[in-house]
DNA sequence: ACAATACTTGACTCAATCAGTCGGGATTCT
DNA sequence: AGAATCCCGACTGATTGAGTCAAGTATTGT
């Protein structure tokens, strides 16, 4: 698993709306402007996070995106999987974007048994974290703030 | 951490030696027709794995290549690095390649410190394997053969 | 009503990486 | 000498990554 540049800027902007969590909404611009990231790539991102049910949107002068789902029902595991495809580090031991591979028994692959040893360890981790889990250890790794509203990501 | 067709070549070809270590060489040939892998292809990945001092070769009529050292001493961590670059899924989290990110502190990224764990655990099983031990599990997975030599990796 | 604000959609660019392929050169064994 | 084998660099074609851009649609404050 590899996270890329875009995937990066996913869970930064989740995690914004995470930390915001409420009935309002967050412009896509201050998301942009507060994480530093290209306001116009960032559309395209949160708009394939929506098409994904993982975000809405509300349009308009008061508009901007929040999430669907409570922060602590969407795992690192499933936004990873939707936006950089298998978490396995080769086809054939992936679960959910299986891929046979050219040996010629699979059962009897010593790498594959390896490889799936490996891939159980990154979902081990990946499922066990949600965005809410994302949001205490931003709190953790803080201290204590004067401004509540005066974190980093 | 993604294995590409060309990694997953490499750690083929290394089994074979592996299995097959002694003081004589394996012909590129034959590691390629019996592991289904295009040979100049293959050349090429040889090449490498030479240059980075894990086989050594031998030219000429009955020339070939074999491990350089003991297969006990090879980890898939050293291949994979050489061949693919860095185990964690992202650069700031990365001991051997390691590169700065974007955000403002990385010490406070919650982000980064799931990466963390997620780096912690790959590292750990590819750490822990050596070539030896793939010859290992392509014994206990094979069970018990009439022709010893009648294996599949 | 209407202008301003913000999301929506799809196409487009530019560079890098992947998976091979190819031609010819250097060595060594017989 | 000649065959077998490794050695080396250049080349190609497809795919992916990281953005950019233009024009459109919905919503709302005044």
């Amino acid at each position: 698993m590899k996270l890329s540049q875009r995937g990066e800027y996913a869970l930064r902007a989740l995690l914004v709306m995470g930390m915001n969590h409420g009935p309002g909404v967050i412009r896509i611009k201050d998301i942009a402007q507060q994480q530093n990231i290209p306001r116009r790539f960032l559309e395209q991102i949160l708009n394939d996070l929506k098409s994904a049910g993982f975000v809405q949107s509300k349009r308009g002068v008061a508009g901007g995106y929040r999430l669907q789902r409570g922060p602590g029902e969407i795992s690192l595991a499933d936004i990873i999987r939707h936006l950089e495809g298998p978490l396995a580090p080769v086809g054939c031991v992936s679960v959910n974007y299986y891929q046979r591979c050219s040996c010629p028994d699979e059962g009897k692959c010593a790498i594959r048994s390896v490889m799936q040893e490996v891939r159980d360890a990154i979902v081990g981790v990946l499922e066990g974290v949600s965005v809410a889990h994302l949001c205490d250890r931003v709190r953790d790794l803080q201290g204590p703030l004067e401004n509540p509203l005066d974190y980093v990501i």
